[in-house]
DNA sequence: TTGTAAGCGTTATCAC
DNA sequence: GTGATAACGCTTACAA
C-alpha cells in the first residue's frame, strides 16, 4: 500500500520512503500492472476512438490533436479503425466497451440503434466528431457539412457557373458527402439553379476515380461547366486528368474539392476547396470529452469548429 | 464460472446453459470486464504500436494492415503516436508496457538504450518495422533504405544526370532518410559520381518546404541537374514550384521522391519515386509478431518487404 | 457438464 | 505517515 501511494501521490509519503521505493522500482524494473490497477480503482484511464470511413490524413491529424490533450492527463487512447459501415462500428463498440473506457469518441453521426443503446447502457460519455447533428447521443464536435455545401453552391454561382455537377466517390460510407450535396442544392437554389448532374459512386477515393469522373463529365450530355467533387483526392485526380487532356481549368470546367489538405495549395492552379481544422477538431473533441468525463459539463455539448472556403485558381 | 465458460468456449457447456446465458447477457447488456479478465488470465490480448516520426499516410496504411491481422484474432491494438524523438518513444514504451501487451510494434530502429532494456526486461516479443537492421531487438520487418538510395543513385546516373543533389526535410526525426542518402552516395560512387549538394534540414515536411528547396537549388552554385528529395511531399512541392517558375522538369532539373503515394502517379508529369507496400508491411509486422507471441518462431525473424523504383516523368 | 476455491496485482478504506 | 484488510470481476485448477 505504501508503495502504491509513493508512486501515485509521492507527497503523501515521507521522503525516506519515497526514495526507498524509487530505488527498488529502478532496481526491479517494476512497472505497475494497469489491469490490476484499473480493476481495483474502477477506472481505466482509457479513451477509445472509433474511426469510420474517413481518409488517413483526416483521422491522423484529428487523432494527433486528441492525443495531445489526453495523454498528458494520463489517458491512453485506444483506437479501432477499419469500420467502414455502421454494422462494423457496432461490433467495434461492443468490443471496446469491454475495456471500460471512461469516454468514447466516434467519427460521424451515422450509427445503428444497437450502438446507441450499448453506449447509453454503458453510461459512458460520448463525443461524436466530424459532423454536427441535432440529435447527438451525448456531445458533438464538428462542422455543418450542409453549410459547407451551401457555401460551395454560392461560390460557384457567384463566379458565374451555371451548369454545376456533383461527383462523389465512396458514397456508401461517406455520409457527410451527402449532406454537402444537399447543401450544394440549397446554395444553388438560392440563385435559381439546380445541379445538372449528380453522380454518387461507390468507387474508391483515388485520383484514378477522379480522372475517370472528369472524362465522364466531358462526355456528359448535360455539359457541366463546374464540378464539386466529394473530396480533394478525387478533385485533384480530375484536375490532373483535365490537364493531361488539354482541358482548360477553370475556363472549360471549374473544379472544387473538400478537405483542405496542404497539397491542394501547392498544385497549379491551386485547388478551390473547403478546409476545416482537423487537429483542432481532435483537440476540441478530447477537451469536450474530458469535460463530460469529469462532469464539468452536462450532456449535449456542441462545438462547431467551422470551415473555410478557399476560393482558388480552379474556380 | 459456468457463465465465463459459456462465453469463451460455448461448446464446453450444454445447449440449455448456453442459451440461458445468452439470454441473460442480452437482457442485462452484460459486457465482460477486460481488466478483470486480463488480470486473472494473465494475458492482455493487447498489442501496442508506437509510431515515431512518419507521415500520416504511411502509418495509417501500415496500421490498417496490422489491425486487419490482429483484430480477427481477438487482439486489440493500442497506439501511441506523437513520439518524434527516441526520448519521447522511451516514455511511451514505459507507459504502454504497464498495459502488459503481449507484443510490441515499433517504427524504425532508432531508440535509446533504456528503451531496449525495458523491452528486454519485460520479455515481450518486439517487431521493429519500416527499416531493416542487423541488430534488431527481436524481430524486424521493413525495407533496406540504403538499397533504396543506391537504386535511386543508379537510376539518376543511368539517365545521364551528373550533378545530383539531395535535399531532406525533418531530418532530425527521419533517420531512414539518412540511410537513403548514404545509399545515394554509394549508388553514385559506382559511376564515379558524388552528390554536388547535400542539404539536411529540420524544416517541416510540407510542399512549401519543397518549393523553397527548389528555389535554393536553382540559385545553387553547384548547379545540380537532378535532385533526390527525402519524401514525396517535398518532392511534389518542388515539382509544382518548378512549374510555377517555368523551369522544365526533367530537362532543366530532374526531381525524385520517396514514398510512392497514389497521388505521385496522378500528377503531370508523374513523379519518379520509390514505393513500398505499406499495408503489407503492417500485415507482415503483425503476422511476425503473432509468430513470436505464440512461440511459433524464435527471435531474430527478418522480413524484407522490398521496394520498387518507379521511374517516371520527372527524371 | 457444472461448480468450488483460490488468487491475479492493485487500490479504497479505515485503523494505527 | 504507514499499514492491514477487503474488495475489484474474472480465470485457472481441480473436484464433484
Amino acid at each position: 500500500m505504501t508503495v502504491s501511494r509513493a508512486l501515485r501521490e509521492p507527497d503523501a509519503v515521507s521522503s525516506r520512503v519515497r526514495e526507498k521505493v524509487a530505488t527498488a522500482v529502478r532496481d526491479l524494473g517494476y512497472l505497475p500492472n494497469r489491469f490490476a490497477g484499473g480493476l481495483a480503482a474502477r477506472r481505466s484511464r482509457l479513451v477509445t476512438v472509433i474511426v469510420s470511413g474517413i481518409s488517413a490524413s483526416v483521422y491522423a491529424d484529428a487523432l494527433r490533436g486528441a492525443d495531445e490533450v489526453l495523454r498528458p492527463l494520463g489517458y491512453e487512447v485506444l483506437i479501432s479503425q477499419l469500420t467502414e459501415t455502421p454494422e462494423q462500428e457496432e461490433r467495434a463498440v461492443a468490443a471496446l466497451l469491454g475495456w471500460q473506457p471512461e469516454g468514447v469518441i466516434l467519427s460521424g453521426i451515422e450509427r445503428t440503434d444497437a450502438t446507441r443503446r450499448m453506449l447509453h447502457a454503458a453510461g459512458v460519455p460520448v463525443v461524436e466528431a466530424l459532423e454536427l447533428t441535432d440529435t447527438p447521443i451525448d456531445s458533438n464536435v464538428g462542422l455543418d457539412h450542409r453549410s459547407a455545401g451551401i457555401a460551395m453552391g454560392r461560390h460557384l454561382a457567384d463566379r458565374g457557373y451555371r451548369r454545376i455537377a456533383f461527383y462523389g466517390a465512396r458514397l456508401d460510407s461517406d455520409f457527410r458527402a451527402f449532406r454537402r450535396l444537399e447543401g450544394l442544392r440549397a446554395g444553388l437554389a438560392e440563385c435559381g439553379l439546380v445541379p445538372v448532374r449528380v453522380v454518387c459512386s461507390e468507387a474508391p477515393s483515388t485520383p484514378e476515380t477522379g480522372a475517370r469522373f472528369l472524362r465522364e463529365l466531358l462526355d456528359d450530355a448535360a455539359a457541366p461547366d463546374a464540378v464539386f467533387l466529394s473530396n480533394d483526392t478525387i478533385a485533384m485526380g480530375a484536375l490532373f486528368e483535365a490537364q493531361r487532356l488539354g482541358v482548360a481549368v477553370p475556363e472549360r470546367i471549374a473544379i472544387a474539392g473538400f478537405g483542405g489538405s496542404d497539397i491542394t495549395a501547392a498544385i497549379n492552379p491551386p485547388l478551390t476547396t473547403i478546409r476545416f481544422a482537423r487537429r483542432e477538431m481532435g483537440r476540441r473533441a478530447a477537451l469536450t470529452l474530458l469535460d463530460r468525463i469529469e462532469r464539468r459539463a452536462p450532456p449535449g455539448q456542441r462545438v462547431d469548429v467551422g470551415f473555410e472556403l478557399l476560393a482558388r485558381g480552379t474556380t
